[in-house]
RNA sequence: GGCCCCAUCGUCUAGCGGUUAGGACGACGGCUUUUCAAGCCGUUAACCGGGGUUCAACUCCCCGUGGGGCUACCA
């Protein structure tokens, strides 16, 4: 047990089989929170001893994401793939003292032997009366019989009957060791002292605490955080729609936005506030006060955030994160003065190459129908569309407050739904957008006039 | 099936024996308004069930029920 003395030493230990998950995500961000809370230090330890499923590119997902994210961490990446010769020295400790085995079952075997003890009800587990004399198949743990408890800092006291989980595996061979075996080392080597994980890790606690017994290591403390469920409640994995922070991150969603939102799942400091830097997140983070139970992942929640943070960010900045999604040979200004517009009605980034179109491209096209404002007739928005462009040629400096002065006094005269509308409609060709007057102010005199004739010609 | 974990509005949650059960997102309504957003105001909506313990249970205990996780020579 980790005494107050202890260093904290948090660690996270993502497998590149895929690309970065977003529970893999919050628990990055949890141990983050705590390591700096506590002067601690964050180790990132890649686990790619499954050489078949484990690829560099998600690898290099996580590590990416990790770092948009605005974390990082103090050791490594550290991959076990390169670590095999410490791992060699633990296995032919147990295997010397008998505490492991080599078992050469079958696969077919087992898995007989595992369906004819569920058919009678038992709990499912192989316990080998076959050691294999020769370094053939498999190596397993002697797991002993007794009771396990662990204090979990999270859900309190938990425990396990060690005989049910028979002599498990353990490595494949003397250099490769499977999950468990691999974490227990790895995390007594790099003197972890916290292990905050997922919830889908308690089941392997037990076997992980038999293995420190046996190797004389040091136990850590263990927390183990709720699940981020999809909305059908079970743990959100490939089948729900959106899983890896790079889809977050590609269609626009923000950092910081993200950051706030997954730390509200599952954790609330028990004040009102709602908005929360990283920086206020490491101060106000405690273990404590993290659910028990799953959240769901709710994209009306994350829209809403990602949008208070849209609207907090500066134009330029801004104008450059919404680049990738407006035309690519834009204009800087020209964008810039578009974007401003977008920003208060924004949730995420890649909205803009919708509702923005109009701005970039030259020629709209105008169904009749909507340039005219509820009943007035065809010929009155055809009237009210020539007034305009007679009046708007007029007019010298297109910034809105001249638009504004010059335009109102003639739509209160006429009506503003019937002036206002179709001219509205004439420069964006959309049902909604923003307004009249800001989008002459960013279009320009002639686009404007141009756009008004175009109008007032198909209807 | 076995083992383990969990349980307050639709969702994220506050609550840690005595509260009109609070906030946020969403939804709905209103104001504003040429439209759509935004903004402001308001409405809706929850303690899974049953036993205890207690003067008093959302809160503590037990049992149900429900949900979830794990059950690999994956991690």
């Amino acid at each position: 047990m980790a005494s107050g003395q202890t260093k904290i030493r948090v660690r996270m230990a993502p497998s590149p089989t895929g690309l970065f998950h977003i529970g893999t995500a919050r628990s990055t961000l949890y141990n983050y929170l705590f390591a700096r809370k506590n002067k601690g230090k964050f180790i990132l330890r890649i686990e790619d001893s499954d050489l078949e499923r484990s690829k560099k590119e998600y690898e290099d997902d996580i590590i990416e994401g990790i770092k948009w994210l605005g974390l990082d961490w103090d050791e490594g990446p550290f991959r076990q793939s390169a670590r095999t010769e410490i791992y060699r020295k633990y296995i032919k400790k147990l295997l010397a003292s008998d505490q492991a085995f080599y078992c050469d079952h079958s696969q077919e075997e087992l898995e007989k032997e595992k369906r004819e003890q569920m058919e009678k009800k038992e709990a499912p587990k192989h316990i080998c009366h076959r050691k294999g004399k020769a370094k053939k198949g498999i190596i397993r743990f002697r797991a002993p019989r007794e009771k396990i408890v662990f204090n979990d800092l999270i859900r309190g006291k938990v425990e396990f009957e060690s005989d049910l989980l028979g002599d498990f595996s353990i490595a494949k061979d003397e250099k490769t060791p499977l999950y468990n075996l691999g974490v227990v080392v790895d995390d007594a080597e790099m003197k972890i002292s916290h292990v905050i994980r997922g919830e889908d890790h308690i089941s392997n606690t037990p076997k992980q605490i038999l293995l420190y017994r046996a190797l004389d290591l040091a136990i850590p403390e263990f927390a183990h955080l709720p699940l981020i469920l999809g909305p059908d409640r079970s743990k959100m994995s490939k089948r729900h729609d959106s899983v890896s922070i790079r889809q977050y991150r590609e269609e626009g969603y923000l950092p910081s936005a993200m950051i706030n939102f997954m730390a509200l799942l599952g954790w609330n400091p028990g004040t009102e506030k709602e908005i929360f830097s990283l920086d206020e997140l490491v101060k106000e983070f405690s273990l404590e006060r993290i659910h028990k139970g799953g959240a769901i992942f709710d994209l009306d929640r994350l829209n809403w955030f990602n949008s208070q943070y849209i609207r907090q960010m500066n134009l330029d900045e801004l104008t450059k994160k919404c680049l990738p999604y407006l035309p690519k040979d834009v204009d800087l200004d020209y964008a810039q003065k578009v974007v401003a517009l977008e920003q208060e009605r924004m949730k995420k980034l890649s909205q803009i190459s919708e509702t923005t179109k109009f701005f970039f491209e030259d020629d709209l096209k105008y169904e009749p129908e909507l340039l005219i404002w509820k009943k007035m007739a065809s010929k009155e928005a055809k009237a009210n569309l020539e007034l305009l462009e007679k009046k708007l040629s007029e007019i010298e400096n297109f910034d809105r407050e001249t638009l504004e002065n010059e335009i109102m006094p003639l739509a209160e005269k006429y009506g503003k739904g019937e002036l206002l509308w179709p001219l509205r409609v004439a420069l964006t060709g959309q049902r909604a957008s923003p307004g009249p007057f800001e989008v002459m102010e960013v279009l320009g005199k002639e686009k404007t006039l141009k756009r008004l004739k175009k109008a007032n010609n198909a209807l």
